[in-house]
DNA sequence: CGGGGGGTTGACTGATGTCAAAACAGGTGG
DNA sequence: CCACCTGTTTTGACATCAGTCAACCCCCCG
């Protein structure tokens, strides 16, 4: 693996100059082991801190003043998460990890410099932003206008995708490490409902379950029950500046 | 008025210096007026440009695949829009109005040498982002962990408090410029139930409805039941680079 | 062996959607 | 000023999807 886990996914997108992947590397020289179901900042704790992801899934959440729990999103390696720390004193999400991890905090002060110096990282920056912002607008789409049964092929599909997206031996199987809880609580349904649609899905012919593992079987069709856009395909960087 | 909405807005955050203010009002020198219900872009158009709202209301939404609507945000004066347009080719959302207006289109081009040139206000673009981002988060948790008399409520919460934050004549009481179809719309729910939740909140005394407009008459209580954070109050700027 | 967490299923409840009709409002043309 | 038209709001009756509650299973782990 080389030094930037979060560099090596913006050379996916663009070539960095060797100044621009030093700065990255300098945001992730201290990587911090965790074990399944730490929490790395809890909802209302300072935010100082933001982290990227260098391997093992974590999900963000807030829980609501009757109790209840909605899961924003799942994060996986390589992305910047903790992001919106950067807008705000009190962190407004809880960030958890799902399984063994590794992550790379750092101070958003670090990222003064980066935005001084590296005006095309500064702009990447924001471009992933902004292509997260579409994400939570289709999942808000999900959860507002379509089925159960349409949600949670949504975060199916979506998952393999997101994996396929970074590993490129993931085809058509994902080990899902969330409950049928979690997956109620990321797309608003109950746990029993959630087993439900699971049976539908499989009766349909559109999935496998096995020992705690997806298997797609027809992706197509899953995807349309789904809505599901592939926004990745389409990414647009001409306006970037030059590397620095 | 002066010169740009935009630049008046940030000015709340933090003083700007000329040269800021110099580049912002640059990318506000070609107002526009417009019609209620023009569509400023459509989804899957071409993403070349993006805007800032001088007066008026907008809103973006999405079609699904089976002809349904959701809508992912009201734009209110001063806010930049179709900021998503900065990192796809294609517009992932339709942004229209919903009323008279007046917007100032640029080519997201420019936003190049803004980054090049003025690494606070790119620092800026990027905060702003990010409490877009949360205050989407906000509206998932909203749309799937509260019931449909909530959700109303936090609708008509939001738009309360987004239009005090830079009218600072608005008190209690807001020109809803929404049918029940789009108010439904914007909140995962049909018109006609709509319909009896605003009749629920005002049995329960919490608003009045009086020709298009609602008075909010109890609302700590009405924040309440919407599970309500103010996330304007708790804005973190220390990190910001210098102005240039 | 025993306990706990998660998954699965069935019976029932309740919130929200659907359909339809009527009242109401605003705009247009005669 | 009226008649009409169209879109919106309001209300009732009914249907359905998803939630609730409870039981039982399985598996892992102590």
């Amino acid at each position: 693996m080389s030094g930037s886990c979060f560099a090596e996914r913006l050379e996916r997108l663009v070539t960095l100059s060797g100044a621009e992947r030093g700065a990255l590397e300098r945001l992730e020289d201290s990587p911090r082991t965790l074990r399944r179901g730490t929490i790395l900042v809890r909802e209302n704790d300072r935010a100082d801190e933001i982290y990227i992801v260098r391997s093992g899934w974590l999900m963000s959440h807030v829980i609501l003043n009757d109790g209840s729990r909605q899961i924003l999103r799942l994060h996986l390696p390589g992305e910047l998460i903790g992001s919106a720390n950067t807008a705000f004193s009190e962190a407004p999400e809880t960030l958890i990890t799902l399984g063994d991890a590794v992550i790379c905090p750092f101070d958003k002060i670090a990222l003064r410099t980066v935005f001084e110096d590296h005006p095309r990282l500064a702009a990447l920056f924001f471009i992933v932003a902004q292509a997260e912002r579409v994400a939570l607008t289709d999942r808000l789409a999900s959860l507002g206008r379509t089925s159960a049964r349409s949600r949670v092929a949504a975060l199916i599909v979506d998952i393999l995708v997101r994996l396929r997206l970074f590993d490129d031996s993931v085809t058509d199987t994902i080990p899902l490490r969330l409950t049928q809880e979690e997956i109620g609580d990321a797309t608003g349904l109950t746990a029993v409902h959630v087993n439900r649609m699971m049976r539908v899905l499989s009766e349909d012919g559109l999935i496998d379950r096995r020992d705690g593992q997806i298997v797609v079987r027809d992706e197509p069709a899953l995807a349309r029950i789904a809505n599901y856009v592939d926004r990745y395909a389409d990414l647009d960087l001409r306006w970037l500046p030059r590397a620095r």
